[in-house]
DNA sequence: GAGTGGATTGCAATCGATTGCATAAAGGGT
DNA sequence: ACCCTTTATGCAATCGATTGCAATCCACTC
């Protein structure tokens, strides 16, 4: 029998030289049957060959700098290491940290994820997930979901392991971890009702989208909760999470015929539009108008003024998901879980008491 | 000759039955060999088939919702269609920008991309890209290499394309999409000293990497060239591109005996601290300390003051490497390239004449 | 009517690692 | 001594797609 593997009998070998050594180079630099080698550098196999041998192939791989490749160990096993995450904008601040969660939670144990940003239009998305899944992906991360959004069945479909962040969708069929919505409104409402603001605006977010939703209607019970008369309770939508959609929304709010005294944004980048159209209107924040935020993303305490703004736990919701994705993995059978984080409000100084 | 495929004979079929049709079921449903499925649905192969053949197999191709397995396909030609991104910190929101570029670019040509977030512990870099390589990356962007970083001879020895964004090595021995630290500098001083500034200081970035000391030289050619006497030109060194040790730095060069009217950071987090630095000293910026900062990372544009700073072209930065990698990967022989993007300055509000 | 050539398609090896099964060697019990 | 477990290792198929080579077919030329 002879070597088929890397002779140098030119002719058929496109190998590059430098090559990588692989399962047969170890195996044959220590007299062993390539399986043998497999079996011991996996850890769960290990057990199956001799602790002598085991360890002169450990030394042998080491010395030849070995690493296993992990497509070829892919497609034997079906299973690529690989973890999808769909991003709404890797730019809006408040996603790195979530996705920090993620990828250290999943990293340790040895998966590698590929994060992709939808962007705005949100029908590629189907297009992304099976791009994703013809790569081979474990599992998925959607951090995208609207609340109907076909992508679910689709999901369900595959029948791979899916977890959902930061949003949730309507019929509650994925696992899915978020903050507590209702609950951070209802802080806001509550700091700007004991400051003593009667008429309160809200910039909502995106009605398809749990966080949208859920914030508006967690808004309207605050408020109705608070005792605020019906006609002072104010709502605007924004057409997306962004700076300008905020500013526009807020201008809608300022030019009522009874303006606000107080403003919550479904979301930080929703408040920074707000502060924009605010001194559009040669208004100053708190004095004229309090803004409250939502999410507590990095640098908001720069702002000027320094934002109020309900702080949830984005690191946390990253790795909570990374944890259950890795739940669902290793038991496909599991039952879809739902997490609830609880926010909490950071008083800075964009609040004050209205004024008179 | 029978089915070894799928057929529902139980026993070995450990296949789960909403497994992905393969290349396999297409050519059973066309009645043709699955090289021929291969070599139809290949763009740089279709011409070998007949049209009409063709015609049929992309139909069953899509009745099927065939999408090939990227993973057996990579493990055969050798590519992985994988590109490595090494970032020196995800939540540092100068980042994503690049990022976006890169992703953007590579995405268009079908790549996709795992990013890697390096962290403050360097050591732990050279085992990253070992993981990535053991994943079968087609080539690393990296944005975290320092002037001396045996990342570089190790990458090199792999023989693996690489392109260095925002850094480079001090051996120019890879090609790199950088901005002209210099440039920025003189853009900086250049502006203070017009305002009258003749006591500037500079908050230096970590010294290792190279827009920390190429940004420090800048400003010492700058502020020489801008007439300013040697004594008045101070510098203090920040260990990390934080917004704490752009406190610490600020806060040294503020305790000076002639402390500077005006503080040039190496980057706008630096600038953050600066401002840290300022409110803790009573100190008020612009009037009594004018600011500049470096990068234009979003949402600058909102603090109080709104920050004047040196604006880079970072999605800019990131699809150029991109296109470098790419070229490199088309033609692993191309010489290395090396693109420096002119910076400008943004002007705000934390820059004024000084006092008196 | 044989030869030439081009166009299609099939065949089978291959990429590198994993794993069920078979085999071989060592140990244990009676 | 013999059989029966364990324990350790080898063998070969397999994952799914790609591709060099061979084979076939048809048309056309001389």
């Amino acid at each position: 029998m002879l070597h088929k593997n890397r002779t140098a009998t030119g002719k058929g070998a496109r190998q590059a030289p430098s090559s990588r050594p692989t399962i047969k180079d170890v195996a044959a630099r220590c007299g062993v049957h390539p399986s043998t080698v497999s079996r011991a550098l996996s850890p769960a196999m290990k057990h199956l060959v001799a602790a002598g041998v085991a360890r002169r192939i450990r030394a042998a791989a080491a010395a030849l700098g070995y690493q296993p490749n992990v497509t070829a160990a892919g497609l034997r096993t079906g299973r690529s290491g690989l973890i999808g995450v769909l991003a709404p904008d890797i730019a809006d601040p408040g996603f790195p940290p979530i996705l920090g969660g993620v990828t250290e939670t999943l990293g340790a144990d040895g998966y590698a994820t590929i994060v992709v940003d939808v962007g705005p239009d949100r029908s590629r998305q189907q297009e992304l997930v099976d791009r994703l899944i013809a790569r081979g992906v474990d599992g998925l991360v959607l951090a995208t979901v609207a609340l109907n959004d076909p992508i679910v069945g689709h999901c369900i479909a595959s029948s791979l392991p899916v977890v959902l962040v930061n949003r949730t969708d309507a019929g509650r069929r994925l696992s899915a971890v978020i903050t507590d919505d209702e609950a951070g409104m209802r802080l806001a409402v509550e700091h700007l009702a004991s400051l003593g603001h009667r008429r309160i605006g809200h910039i909502a977010g995106p009605q398809h989208v749990s966080t949208g939703a859920l914030r508006r209607a967690g808004f309207r019970v605050a408020a109705i909760r608070a005792g605020l008369p019906a006609r002072s309770i104010m709502v605007e939508t924004a057409r997306a999470y962004t700076r300008e959609q905020g500013r526009l929304a807020a201008l809608r709010l300022l030019d009522r015929k009874l303006a606000p005294t107080a403003i919550v944004a479904a979301n930080d980048l929703l408040a920074l539009g707000a502060y924009d159209a605010l001194s559009e209107r040669g208004l100053h924040c708190p004095s004229d108008v309090s803004v409250v935020g939502h999410n507590d993303m990095p640098y908001v305490d720069m702002l000027s003024p320094p934002l109020t703004t309900v702080r949830i736990a984005q690191r946390k919701m990253g790795s909570q998901a990374a944890r259950l994705l890795l739940d669902q993995i290793a038991d496909p059978a599991a039952r879809r879980e739902r997490i609830v984080l609880e926010p909490s409000l950071i008083v800075r100084a964009s609040t004050a008491p209205p004024k008179r």
